[in-house]
DNA sequence: ACACAACATGGAATGGCGTTCCATAATCAT
DNA sequence: ATGATTATGGAACGCCATTCCATGTTGTGT
């Protein structure tokens, strides 16, 4: 039906050589950091990483299941890092601190992180993330029973953050940042949004114009505080 | 190249009668939830979207502009009428806490919902949640200049929360729930990770037994009470 | 040395996706 | 009644992740 084989009558099989330089996990994880950090999640495909290394979207496989894989990789392997370059502090309170900007500054640096760690629960890397916060939690002197309430809680915080971080720089990548969020505060200030919106209304401003890192080091605080008043006072 | 015409010599054009239920965003955006709920996620396709609703693919694109299009709506459409169906409540505190366990709810009963939110920054839902959140915030007493972080801190961890919520559906779509932390939780004590992971390693069974709604609630008051801490105490 | 099993390679093929195209049909404005 | 406009929906397009497999390479046992 499809003229199945007049159209293709020898695929004249090509000379091919094995590579000098070994395909290896680590290598096509490395590459793949590369594409994402320069081009973004959507560059991300196979042929994209196989053009990369210089080899067929076939050889991949032999070495990582499929593509998520990769990403989790990925995404593992830079938590590892970013964690490994946390100076470790005497103060506890301090410790958890530089932990959690340690993680939004890695969201900031390679965006596509964010997106990968809300796509697969309790994957490797955000068992590293937890183990961080578990930690210092227990550095700081949280009760055992608390101390799972807590770490959730931090970390369901800075995935959140992560999420919203990846999904704005998806979006605004070519608008910069500023000018992005001045849209949305406008948008907010619409007759028609802020009369059914006066609290967003009322905000408008200080989204256009917060420090998204002052801002996120402040809700740390936040949750650090309401962990250290429940832990004092008694209880939940 | 490609027998371009002789393959395909008079396509037979069918007959097309205009339909008597008219199409429109409204009518997709239901039908999307409906196949949203019922087989997940990767089960809305544009293909089985125009089967539901009985016409072809290229309908769809006269009523609403692409697939993120259909997602965003169908998802504030749903917070939307979460938010609606929250009574009252003549208590600040408890308003809140009602505000926050319905959003938990409604990722429980829609749990694309969450990979939704995580998307696309600042979209319509979004506005919602952050509306209803600052509303409570305010009601309760929180000084202005706390309320964009304070607000933004809980919305952060609500959208972590369901991010991970909706990957661990996607994930335990045939095992249920608590197999699937179970076994994550024996991973977490194997010889190997238990070693390097000694917070994880006790926190496993937590993991395995503890009660998602619970947690979430108690993260919640985690968030309350330093709030509360943090603006009665003078500063952050 | 040599044969042979096992594995690595990478180009082609597959099936499915979101989206676009466009001949046709229904409707609206005149 | 007629022409402009819009809605329709099936086919086609280009891209994707993944699979297939003929071909080469490597290592092992003898």
């Amino acid at each position: 039906m499809l003229c199945q084989d007049r159209c293709m009558p020898s695929p004249t099989p090509a000379r091919r050589s094995r590579r000098t330089d070994a395909l290896s996990a680590d290598a096509i994880i490395e590459a793949a950091i590369t594409v994402l950090d320069a081009e973004g999640e959507e560059a991300l495909t196979f042929r994209a990483l196989s053009t990369a290394l210089e080899t067929g979207p076939g050889a991949i496989y032999n070495h990582l299941a499929n593509k998520q894989e990769i990403l989790a990789a990925a995404a593992h392997r830079l938590v590892v890092h970013a964690l490994a370059d946390v100076p470790s502090d005497p103060d506890a309170e301090n410790g958890i601190r530089a932990v959690m900007l340690a993680f939004f500054d890695l969201f900031g640096a390679h965006p596509w992180v964010g997106t990968q760690l809300s796509r697969e629960p309790w994957q490797a890397a955000l068992l590293e993330m937890f183990e961080a916060i578990g930690t210092h939690l227990e550095a700081l002197g949280v009760e055992e029973r608390y101390q799972f309430t807590a770490a959730s809680s931090l970390l369901n915080f800075v995935l959140g953050v992560a999420g919203q971080h990846a999904s704005a720089t998806r979006l605004a990548r070519d608008l910069d940042r500023s000018a992005f969020l001045r849209d949305i505060a406008d948008g907010w200030k619409d007759e028609a949004t802020a009369a059914s919106h006066p609290f967003s209304r009322r905000m408008a401003d200080q989204l256009a114009e917060h420090d998204d890192r002052q801002q996120y080091s402040d809700g740390v605080d936040f949750i650090l505080a309401g962990i250290a008043a429940v832990t004092a006072g008694g209880g939940l």
